[in-house]
RNA sequence: GCCGGGAUAGCUCAGUGGUAGAGCAACGGUUUCGUAAACCGUAGGUCGUGGGUUCGAAUCCCAUUCCCGGCUCCA
């Protein structure tokens, strides 16, 4: 650990210490530290409040002030059970145990009375923790997996003096002034209503003056790069996503469908259940079912949601995105090979049912306009356009000075179900996103896990004013959609082939961008973008 | 969705059981002085919503909506 994670580390060593002198009964998890501090994740059924972060922060000081020093001891496995029962811990620290891997070393950390179980490491003595706060306490589940248990955790901060820790609590507050809601209120770029609902952006005047500005820079861009412009409605049939995976695969974060009337009438007058209306909308025919599997290569439609046709209600739904209505005007003509590459581009907004918590602003919202192109390509030419498409991203971003950003490769994970397509496939687009990645020039992440369910894909990654992390510009390789659609070109040979999918949309959302570029700029924009151009002021002359 | 905190005038906030307040903004007037907030005045609120306790509720209790922080999630 740096000398800055092992001041923090042990400081939230001192937090349990401090935690377990006023409640005794509290069942600890882990303390690490973090990017900004340390937290400590704790199972007391006592719910915390302020008054308590003060009481226990004043106890912290005292364990501090009673200069303890920390002791490193490492123990054979059986020992460790041992002495974990002995001191009462074993709701968590058993499991936190048993995930050291045999043949690795298992170490506890003492100070004062309080050990625990830890790899280190840490500072001297307590006193070596000069500047600390405790600043708020929050739930989380034990290992971060909604079906455990939620516990308390406290977060806090620790600096080398306390001169940093003025100056990073200085900087906190600061940052708030820049925040993008605050802004957006004060610069009537946008409003949220009550009545609208949770997570829909009404743009007002001024902020449409920015959004379109920033339409119209991307839109000559588009042109350059030879985009042709598209315009696809705000729903589709539910069999559109069926075909696609989208449905009922992501129903959960989807809007609820939208039966047709007649349809409904009929389920209810034959006193159809709610259940059994969402299962006749969700089910899928025989036929389609086949054909999907047959192009996929597996049971991707599984045998418990094909129902007969006459019980299924074929609804619509929001789009929650836009690729098959792109697709759709792809196969609605034949292509030769001399066409590709096909790339249109739409501002094409979609609905996502996000839960209610995650919503935030303009960065999380239920309804947003993509700046979204679907490229349709042969394989030889994926490399070249992925190239593109990052090229774009860096006009944007270089455009607009945001210089603070990290790039992310989204790998499939092994061991997830969730994905389609063949593993020979994955391979391909997963090397065509990481060798476009090369290009870039700047420094990128392998995440495995984080691919679309499709396709393997690369993400711009920015900060907002309080440290928070969001998902701009993207693009994605996609070898499926094109198999599940059918999709396919003439080629030379006078044969039909299957063409390769990019995803991309260089702002990621019109909302996102602009929540984020509101705090990048402090509400302060260049003038291209400024709502407000000139503002007439009276000045004398002495 | 879960844990915690919150909601009083357009904005920022004060008000812990006894007649709803301040500053700024708005509006009217005065002034052309002022320029890192000119002066005087006016209007603006069923205290998020719905129940309950009480002689009496912004204040106490319950429910609910929305907002904020975190967790989970993010095609």
């Amino acid at each position: 650990m740096t000398p800055l994670e092992e001041i923090r580390h042990s400081a939230s060593h001192v937090l349990a210490t401090a935690i377990l002198r006023l409640f005794p009964e509290t069942q600890l998890d882990i303390g690490p530290p973090t990017e900004t501090g340390f937290y400590y994740d704790i199972d007391l059924d006592r719910k915390l409040t302020a008054e308590d972060l003060a009481a226990i922060e004043a106890k912290m000081k005292e364990v501090i002030e009673e200069n303890q020093s920390f002791q490193r001891r490492e123990v054979p496995r059986a020992e460790a059970v041992e002495i974990i029962n002995k001191i009462g811990q074993t709701r968590y620290k058993l499991g936190r145990l048993d995930d050291i891997p045999e043949g690795e070393a298992i170490s506890f950390y003492q100070n004062g009375e309080f050990i625990d179980l830890c790899a280190g490491t840490h500072v001297r003595y307590t006193k070596q923790i000069k500047a600390f706060k405790l600043l708020s306490i929050a739930g989380s589940y034990h290992r971060g997996d909604e079906k455990n248990k939620q516990l308390q955790r406290i977060y806090g901060t620790a600096f080398a003096s306390k001169d940093e820790l003025a100056a990073y609590l200085t900087q906190l507050e600061q940052a708030k002034a820049r925040d993008h809601r605050k802004l957006g209120k004060e610069l009537k770029l946008f409003h949220i209503d009550e009545d609208v609902g949770q997570g829909l952006i009404l743009w007002t005047p001024n902020g449409s003056i920015l959004r379109q500005e920033l339409q119209n820079f991307i839109g000559e861009e588009l042109r350059k790069q030879g985009y042709h412009q598209v315009f696809t409605p705000h729903i589709g049939k539910l069999t559109l996503y069926k075909t696609s995976g989208h449905f009922p695969y992501y129903k959960d974060s989807q809007f609820a469908p939208i039966a047709d009337r007649e349809a409904l009438d009929q389920a209810c007058t034959c006193g159809c259940s709610c259940a059994e209306l969402m299962n006749r909308l969700e089910g899928v025919p025989a036929a389609l079912a086949a054909q999907v599997n047959e192009r996929t290569g597996k049971e991707t439609i599984t045998p418990d949601r094909v129902l007969p046709d006459d019980k299924i209600i074929d609804g619509f739904m929001l789009k929650p995105m836009n690729c098959p209505h792109h697709i759709k005007i792809f196969a609605s003509q034949p292509h030769s090979y001399r066409d590709l590459p096909v790339r249109l581009a739409e501002f094409g907004t979609v609905y996502r049912w996000e839960q209610s918590g995650e919503l935030n602003g303009m960065t999380r919202v239920r309804g947003f306009t993509q700046d979204d192109a679907h490229l349709f390509c042969t394989e030889d030419q994926v490399a070249g356009e992925v190239l593109g498409c990052l090229e774009l991203v860096k006009i944007v971003l270089a455009t607009l000075g945001m210089k603070d950003y990290r790039v992310r490769v989204g790998l499939r994970s092994p061991d997830s179900a969730k994905y389609t397509g063949t593993d020979e496939n994955w391979a391909k687009a997963e090397e065509a996103c990481r060798n476009a990645a090369k290009t870039l020039g700047v420094p990128f992440t392998e995440e495995p896990g984080e691919a679309a369910f499709y396709g393997p894909k690369i993400d711009f990654v920015i900060k907002d004013v309080i440290g928070r992390e969001w998902q701009l510009g993207t693009v994605q390789v996609d070898y499926n959609l094109p198999i599940r659609f059918d999709l396919s070109y003439v080629g030379p040979d006078n044969k039909p082939h299957r063409p390769v999918m990019i995803h991309r949309a260089p702002f990621g959302s019109m909302e996102r961008f602009c929540g984020v570029l509101i705090e990048h700029f402090a509400g302060d924009f260049p003038v291209w973008l400024a709502p407000e151009q000139v503002r007439i002021l009276p000045i004398s002359d002495k």
